[in-house]
DNA sequence: GTTGAGCGTT
């Protein structure tokens, strides 16, 4: 037995006579405005005082004009085009191939099947050039790299830049000819170079490579004499004669941590007051830290010994020993300052 | 100022 609203509605065999209706409706719709389209040309360049009447009167010669629909602006001025309708299409291929004669208001004006090559041709350009826009746009927002890529890329700069550094160091140190030649970089090269490093650094090293100044020497007020030996023999030859045996450079050594050491350097190579800074045998000079001349107060800041510009003339000009009033600053060319 | 706009959905 079978119920009569049991049947599915999508298995029903036959439609009412209402519901073929609405199916034809539908059909004809979309061909209609296919239709519509082809039959229907686009009328550009009009005068905006060109009215429909005009325009049907032109476009009447070429076949039946159903309908005639200047654009217009809100407030009713023309756009300057139009889209006139043929009953048939034929009509429009006669106008269409005509369009060297359409002149309207005494103005020629464009005559093209609506939608034409020109127009579906912008239109794909446009479309084209949104998609390249997009695709752009997401390839940005995605960002081009990851974390990781960047942290690496930005480890591979710093050791460039840290060789070209270790490149220029070498580069200056070639001029006195005193220091041995630079190692080729590498990272912890690289970090050794860090003038904080050194200034850790040598203390040790100083203690390891260099024992002679391990020997007890009292402090020397009115500074190293080391400073003139410094810069008339090189490191050393201030040994023995003076009292220092500090080879009176500018190294990264505080000199007031070595034993027997003279308590402050005045051979205006220094960086800190009070802190002669032997050149440290091997070790290449560290040329930006010098120049700070010797400090008040401290018993190298009034030492006599240094009246030349010393070890690193050039950049320190001796500042130092000229006074032991206040500190001048080492000619504005020096970069780190005392505190 | 040379290509509309409505209809109404996934």
């Amino acid at each position: 037995m079978m119920m009569p609203g049991a049947m599915p509605m999508g298995v029903m065999p036959a439609m009412g006579a209402g519901d073929e209706d609405k199916m034809k409706q539908v059909m004809a719709k979309k061909p209609k405005r296919e239709d519509d389209k082809v039959t229907t040309v686009f009328v550009g360049g009009l005068r905006k005082s060109t009215s429909e009447d005009k325009v049907i009167g032109h476009f009447a010669k070429y076949g039946q004009v159903d309908s005639v629909d200047i654009k217009r602006l809100p407030d009713g001025s023309s756009r300057g085009f139009a889209f006139v309708k043929f009953s048939d299409k034929d009509s429009v291929n006669r106008c269409v191939e005509a369009k060297a004669s359409h002149m309207i208001d005494n103005k020629w004006v464009a005559v093209r099947p609506h939608g034409g090559t020109a127009f579906q041709a912008a239109q794909h350009a446009e479309r084209q050039r949104m998609a390249h826009d997009r695709e752009k746009e997401k390839k940005e927002t995605e960002g081009p790299a990851t974390q990781d890529d960047y942290e690496e890329k930005w480890s591979e700069k710093y050791l460039q830049q840290a060789a070209s550094l270790q490149d220029d160091k070498a580069d200056s140190d070639g001029d006195d000819g005193k220091e041995k030649e630079a190692p080729a970089m590498n990272p912890m090269m690289a970090m050794m170079m860090n003038p904080m490093m050194q200034m850790m650094m040598n203390p040790m090293m100083m203690g390891a490579m260099n024992p002679m100044m391990m020997g007890a020497r009292p402090m020397m007020p009115g500074g190293c004499p080391g400073a003139n030996a410094e810069a008339s023999g090189g490191p050393g030859a201030s040994q023995g004669s003076s009292g220092c045996n500090m080879p009176c450079g500018c190294g990264m050594m505080p000199c007031g941590m070595m034993p027997g050491c003279c308590g402050g350097c005045p051979c205006g190579g220094c960086m800190m007051p009070g802190m002669g800074m032997p050149s440290m045998p091997g070790m290449p000079s560290m040329p930006g830290m010098t120049g700070m001349p010797g400090m008040p107060g401290m018993p190298g800041g009034a030492a006599p010994a240094v009246t030349s510009p010393s070890a690193d003339a050039g950049d320190g000009e001796g500042e130092g020993a000229e006074t032991s009033g206040p500190v001048k600053e080492g000619g504005g060319e020096n970069r780190f300052k005392p505190y």
